[in-house]
DNA sequence: CGCTTACTTGAGTCTGGTCAAACGGGGTGG
DNA sequence: CCACCCCGTTTGACCAGACTCAAGTAAGCG
């Protein structure tokens, strides 16, 4: 786990630069104040970094903040699946909140920044704010529709619309919320990752994602991707794209 | 979409006979007695018939009280992933009770008797009763644990040990209830319905699900898959096992 | 300047896909 | 009752997409 140090609110929840966002759904003046109270600190976390671990009961539930994340799990001889990204808005540890322990992993691919709500005290955003409460279930709810695109993806797909589907995916969620902290670049993955999302090995994952750059769709640099033509990787994807309205945001 | 009826409650939540199980958990006087009057009737359904649709705005969430169903998302061109299978105790629907549109499809195994919940009245079950509310949220966090392990199979496991693993965690998670309403003596399930789950062809499937009735661990008769040896399975697969404590039922 | 990390490329292999055909049980209409 | 058909399973032959192994390149860093 690399450096992580707690510091003062650099963005109380009522400047919270996401909320600002039009993406993101407005709360009424109780709820907002119960989140800021419920906001016990911000967590900065380096790029590599460790956020939550397989196996452990966090003591925390996060927002992201700024910044991207993968989710994963691996298998005992370290065959690892990326099952999915997080990004700003995204919560992390939900899984450990309520149902105790973390089946999964999540890791940092570039700084973050997390809000840090204490476990303990979701019971009582049940108890005092159904619209909250309301919010935290379909935040799960949107999350699990993700993970069923994502299933589809590597059960269904052949292996270039899989990559098209994956990177325009990335490339359209990280569209909504750049506004607040800017956007990358180039997204900083490497094909490693892309290999693990999609279930393919490094070597053909290089070889597919070859096709796509010849395609002038993206280009490898940097130590990331750069998407070059979304329209081009939606339409290889055969996909219909994000279909999004306003969400909720913890 | 086949024949669908709505009947007198043969089974009041008062007397649910899954309820009755120790592997759910209790609700307090207050809560049985709004989830009794939330419950708005009970439906069965055909084996075949397809209970939600992908696209459609259903007016109603389910709670499935017996049989088993299967999740499903559709390529453009027709080729169908399995998601996951409901089985009693799931509940189903929640995508388009919150978030307004199903993005998959529901098709029944078995006749099937779901509970009925009016979409209309979540959010009153959000704002009276915050353990109920906890609970949703809880069973969407352990389905997105499920597709976490189903994608962790489909994108990282050989083909004898997905087969493997689906098999012993459908038997697994059968068990459970099966007190309830009884056990299917084979699981009623097509290699066509495995080979879509696993992302296999079924041609494959079947060569795979031989390997594993040569070894004694299942055999494939009276249209469905008996399960012969549930340890071996698990032990092929390399899987823990379904480590799950009591759990919510609404 | 050497080391490491990540991307690239080629060769050979194998898992899994496609095509095609046959089998077998249950249901149906003649 | 039998012939036929349909659906789902089974098998074989052949093909292709994806994997492994191996080696080389390029960029970044101490």
């Amino acid at each position: 786990m690399g450096d992580i140090k707690v510091h003062e609110l650099r963005y109380p929840c009522s400047k919270c630069p996401l909320r600002a966002l039009s993406v993101f759904r407005d709360l009424d003046d109780g709820e907002l104040q119960f989140i800021s109270k419920f906001k016990r600190g911000e967590l900065a976390v380096e790029r590599g970094a460790t956020v939550l671990v397989e196996g452990n009961h966090s003591a925390h539930l996060y927002t992201l903040l700024s910044g991207l994340a993968f989710r994963y799990k691996l298998l005992h001889d370290g065959r690892r699946q990326i099952l999915n990204y997080a990004m700003p808005g995204d919560l992390l540890g939900l899984q450990a909140g309520l149902l105790g322990e973390m089946q999964h992993s999540v890791e940092a691919l570039s700084p973050l920044l997390l809000c840090v709500f204490e476990r303990e005290r979701v019971f009582d955003l049940f108890k005092n704010h159904p619209g909250l409460s309301y919010d935290i279930t379909w935040i799960a709810a949107r999350e699990e529709q993700m993970l069923d695109e994502n299933l589809l993806s590597v059960g269904r797909r052949s292996a270039v619309e899989r990559a098209a589907y994956l990177l325009s995916f990335l490339y359209a969620r990280l569209q909504r919320t750049k506004a607040a902290f800017g956007a990358f670049r180039v997204l900083p993955i490497t094909q490693q990752h892309v290999a693990d999302t999609l279930g393919l090995s490094l070597v053909h994952t290089n070889k597919t994602l070859r096709k796509l750059a010849q395609r002038g769709l993206l280009s490898w640099r940097e130590g990331g991707c750069e998407i070059k033509d979304a329209e081009g990787l939606l339409a290889t994807a055969r996909w219909a794209g994000l279909a999004e309205t306003r969400r909720a945001l913890i």
